[in-house]
This record gives structure tokens, sequence and C-alpha cells, in this order.
DNA sequence: GTCTATAGTCCGATAGAC
DNA sequence: GTCTATCGGACTATAGAC
């Protein structure tokens, strides 16, 4: 018999989804997420820098996923070529679970301060994707647009595949923002 | 004889941007800032929500000027004429004092807690200049793609006018950045 | 203006796995 | 013996309550 039960971290993310749904995100303390898990608060931030990150810790690592997809466009194919690439490779493994991702959203929607922690992300996200492009030879300050539209146009094709009536793959509201964009910008 | 010194959102907000600079933000208490500016850290809590949020109550009201500047624009043009126009009309009041911008923006960079704040504030602004849009008229989801790569672009832009090297005006910087930015998408 | 709850850090101790 | 995961307690600063 072990001396600990096993999935420490596992637990604590559990129990403090569950705790943000039932009683909101600042009506719970870190202590009531290791208590629930049955752990204590010490242990928690050993598992997660701060009360933020247990939602955030997320399993799949979007920035290597982007990164190398922007990698595999040819590399004569125009920036935003890599940066759309880069964008569609997130539909897959990101448009699996969309209740669990509804419920997430809800949450931070509702909270300030995982809000900020989402905006962190994605600036993180937008940073790698500049970076992919310049190994790509793009120079400055195309690259940093590209990558900044880029996540732009991903962010808002994430908020509305969240959306209660929308039921189409992410895959295809993706594509369909990409095409809404580029309309966009050519009528300008 | 006045009961107070005058002016102590004033005071308190250069003796914070002293201290962050002198020793850096993680380093300076509330106390401290209080203190070099003869109160206590209750008053400066009366006057700003919370230790960041005295680099940002930003004199200018950035909101309401890209906002105006945007519904300035006659209705029938198309909706990236009414977001290029938000962002040229930030370069007058936001391009007057360089060395101060570029000291504030050497904090940020140094400090995760402000750079959230920075994107807060970009996030909000986005949020504001989508709304105007639909205001026009503009349907969702294009009135968010707009606001949202309109921002991402003026961040780039603003970004660039900070950099050591840069000389020319703000208004030539924003310009300059939305004029790559159609190219780059015109490319794809 | 005082008091207090909570986040987050630091140091050390302990117990099993390898 | 070393490595890793847990716990305990004390501590500081923020921020809100009273």
């Amino acid at each position: 018999m072990a001396r600990w039960e096993p999935n420490a971290r596992g637990r604590l993310r559990d129990a403090a989804m569950d705790l943000y749904a039932e009683r909101g995100y600042e009506q719970t303390t870190v202590a009531d997420i290791a208590e629930r898990a049955g752990l204590t608060a010490r242990t928690f931030f050993r598992h997660f820098a701060d009360k933020r990150e247990v939602l955030f810790g997320g399993s799949l690592q979007l920035e290597e996923l982007m990164v190398a997809a922007a990698e595999a466009v040819p590399a004569d194919a125009p920036p935003m070529r890599a940066v759309i690439a880069a964008l569609e490779a997130t539909a897959e493994p990101l448009g699996q679970d969309q209740p669990h991702s509804r419920r997430r959203q809800a949450l931070i929607t509702a909270t300030p301060e995982l809000q900020e922690r989402e905006l962190i992300k994605l600036a993180t996200l937008s940073a790698a994707l500049g970076a992919a492009l310049r190994r790509r030879g793009v120079p400055e300050p195309e690259a940093s647009l590209a990558a900044e539209t880029g996540i732009a146009v991903f962010r808002v094709a994430w908020e509305r595949w969240l959306d209660a009536g929308e039921e189409r793959p992410l895959a295809d509201v993706i594509r369909e923002a990409v095409g809404r964009f580029e309309t966009l910008v050519a009528a300008a």
C-alpha cells in the first residue's frame, strides 16, 4: 500500500474545477481545494505555481503544435500561409471536448484574474509564433504583425466555437474566420 | 496652510515609478511607496485599486479617443477604415513623451504582473472598438475580427516606436505598420 | 485607521521507492 | 544512499472588511 493516494495533481485539478464552479473562484481558497483533494495547501503550491495555474497547466502544448505546423509549411510560402497552417493545426486536439471547454471558458469569463492568465497564454503563443516566423527568414515588423494578427483571428474563432448555438467542428469555424478576415482586409 | 500636502495621487504615482525603477516592482511594497509619499498604505489603496494600477491609471483615456475616431468615419466606409482611423487617432496624445513611455515600458517588460495588466488594457480597448463597430452595423464575426486585428497592429506599432533606434513620430510608425499588414494579408 | 483572511515563500522533517 | 512527494509551521505582503 502506497503512502499517498496516487495522482495528487489530477485530484487537485478536479477539486479546483468543482469548487470554482460551485462557489466561484474568489470564494474558493487554496486550503479548500487541498482539503477536498485530501492534501495540504503546501502541496498545492508544489504542483501549481498559483491558484490560477490549476486551470491552465493544460495537458496539450499548443505552442509546440503551432510552431511545428508553421515550420512544416514550404519555406517559400508567404508568411500568412504559415500562420494559417499553425491555426488550423490546433483544431484537431483543441476541438475535442466542447462541453469541457465551455465549462472552463465560463469560469474564465466570470473571473478577471483568470482572464489575465488567458491573455498571457495567448500572448506567449503569439511570441512563439513570431519567433518561428523569424526563423523562417521573415523580417520585422512582418513576423510580429503576422503572428499577432493570426492569434487575434484564432481568439475570435475560439470564442465563436464556444458560443451556445455553434455546432460546427472547430476546424470549420477557424477556416471561416480566416476567410472573413481576408475579405475584411481586402475591402479596406 | 493645508491640512494635507496636495496631490496625493500624483505623489504616490511618482514615488511608485521611482521605487519600481530603483529596486524593482516586486521588491517594492505598498508601504514603501506610501512612506516615500508621506502617506499610509491605506491611503494608497484609496487612490489605486492595487499595486499595479499606479502605472496604468493613465491620464489619457485611449478608449474614448479610439471609439470617437471610429465613429467619426463615414457610415458607408468599410470596417477596417474605421479601425485604422481609431489607431491613427491615438498617435497625437500617445506619441508625446517618448522617454517617459520608454521608462514605463521597461518596467512593464521586466515585470510579469505588469504585463498582465497591459494585456488587459489592450483587451478592453479591443472590446470597446468591437462594440463601436457593431453600433455602426458591422455584424459578427467581422466586428470582432476587425477590432482584434486592429489592436494587434497597434500593439506591434507601439512596441516598435519604443525601440531604441526609432526616431520617427508615432503616427508614421502606425501608418507603416498598417501598410505592411495589408501587404502581408494580400500576399496570402 | 485597525484588524484579518488569504496568497504565496522558506526552511526543515519524514517516509517510501529505487 | 539518493530521489521524490508529502506535511508542518512560521513568515510577509496584499487587499478587503470593519
